[in-house]
DNA sequence: CTAACGTACAACCATATGGTTGTAGATACG
DNA sequence: CGTATCTACAACCATATGGTTGTACGTTAG
């Protein structure tokens, strides 16, 4: 399940958006599914706007979708998003993993390199 | 294999110092153990200078520890820390799962809700 | 139709960020 | 010893970020 289709500004974006807690907290919210912008500013201690913004990063990290409903704007989040994220990661683990393993491959083909 | 002592303020950090490609690099580079500052430096297209402040945007997110070899100061990364950050990703995946079933047992205990 | 609501967006401000250059302190080398 | 190297850090600059307020527009409710 390997999707590997982000650029290197994409993870900018998508790391960027998830280091506001802010925007965490909206994140887990819109998991629920259906909330407004205005819904989701009314917990928060700032302004529509500032949430607006928040919402907006999310969005452009690929965090969030919007949709329409009458002159409501639903925000949810994509979960597939996070998906990516968590595998970014995962990978990084993987490659110290490898990394390891080769080095511990050199030390015990040549254990007398270096007396 | 919960961790679970990371503050808002740290997650914060650990975010943003995902956030940048040439950190990101850097992080990935000092899996092997061993680079000093200006080894790496050398590396990219920017100053030692811009290069030692990646490095301590890392070190303060605890992505990289550094330690002392005579006027050296060797980088290497902590996986621990790239660990946490892929747990709280899952534990965003877990909370999403979470929900989805607790809609799902709402929507099978009362079908006929919505008419 | 009018008023209220939800949203979008521009303008503005303070601070943070990412880069630069320059200076200074430790440490190793010859 | 003196010098070169590695690091640390300050000062500075341009731009980005996160917040504000105000204005405009589409949609719904009465």
């Amino acid at each position: 399940m390997v999707v590997d289709t982000l650029t290197d500004e994409q993870v900018d974006l998508l790391f960027h958006a998830l280091a506001d807690a802010t925007r965490r907290d909206i994140v887990k919210r819109a998991m629920t599914g259906e909330h407004s912008v205005s819904g989701l500013a009314s917990g928060y201690a700032m302004s529509f706007a500032a949430v607006q913004k928040h919402v907006a990063v999310l969005e452009r990290a690929g965090l969030v979708t919007k949709s329409r409903r009458g002159r409501e704007r639903l925000v949810r989040t994509d979960i597939k998003t996070i998906n990516q994220a968590s595998e970014l990661l995962d990978r990084f683990e993987e490659l110290w993993r490898t990394r390891v393993n080769m080095m511990s491959e050199l030390l015990a083909q040549d254990p007398g390199a270096t007396p």
